[in-house]
DNA sequence: GTCAGTGCAAACCCTTTGCAGAAAG
DNA sequence: CTTTCTGCAAAGGGTTTGCACTGAC
């Protein structure tokens, strides 16, 4: 298991399959960015800071808060991991960085993942000048039937 | 100047046009409502709650900073206004209701608006069961060439 | 007169920061 | 040994809240 320098998702969960996404990353593999990577990759899934340092701290303290804003930050810039901005009150991080899309659940605020292939972008409108696209995020938002909305 | 009962859009800054619009949402049109709407609406723009509280009290103090927060949070639960999330720091409210979407530019933070025509999805995934769709959002991101980032 | 809206200030909560101690190479 | 990282706690900043006053009808 292993050849996921650039994109994620294949199963990445060792310590040393951690280890090497970092490094192909240029991030120095701590112990405490290691619980954090592992917690993070262990499955597709969208953690806020606060959900992350839960986890890693299930058992026992391992890393404080300072440093799991840190390295989250850190991961995020290093492109490792994805920040997805749709809840106003806070980030949540997604290991999956290949090409995709999110439902939102504005309910029951759940985050789901849409593969890229799945919702075909047919015409994209010119940039303004002086810039370059970095990417698209596509977020569909809904609701639950019947819902109590307005 | 009339006719704008739900979409929004044709140049709504005269009292009456705001109060009207507040009105045929729902909304009692108080002074200090009429104001942050007068203001929000006077041109299609993104602003957040503190710009809309600099704008409001630019001659004199007239909204308190509560009054903003609860009545821009009024006027977006009620469809008046779309909230736009994309910065992790602060909501943006957007007086066009029009299904559009944005560029944005991440090295300035600036918010631009692309026409829903010029964006169209060729195929959009099944719904999670349940579930209905309530929008979409198309944000494209850019920064400025040679930027210096990564 | 009654109910809804407003203002002020304090509370909240996620996030960032400063700096001393610990770990990586 | 030097540089980078981590932890703690305090500061920061946008947003929300509690409660008394004011305004809408």
């Amino acid at each position: 298991m292993s050849d996921m320098s650039t994109q994620t998702f294949a199963g990445v969960s060792a310590k040393s399959d951690v280890i090497d996404l970092m490094r192909s990353h240029g991030i120095t593999p701590t112990q405490q960015r290691v619980e954090i990577a592992q917690a993070l990759f262990a499955r597709p899934q969208h953690l806020s800071a606060e959900q992350v340092l839960a986890l890693v701290n299930r058992e026992r303290h391992v890393v404080s808060k300072a440093t799991i804003y840190n390295t989250l930050g850190l991961f995020a810039a290093k492109g490792l991991v994805r920040e997805i901005i749709i809840d106003p009150a806070k980030v949540f991080y997604d290991p999956t960085t290949r090409p995709h899309h999110h439902f939102y659940n504005v309910d029951s605020g759940e985050l789901m993942d849409i593969d890229a292939s799945s919702v075909a972008l047919s015409s994209v409108p010119e940039l303004p000048a002086g810039t370059v696209a970095e990417g698209v995020d596509v977020v569909i938002r809904i609701r639950n039937c019947r819902s109590p909305a307005e």
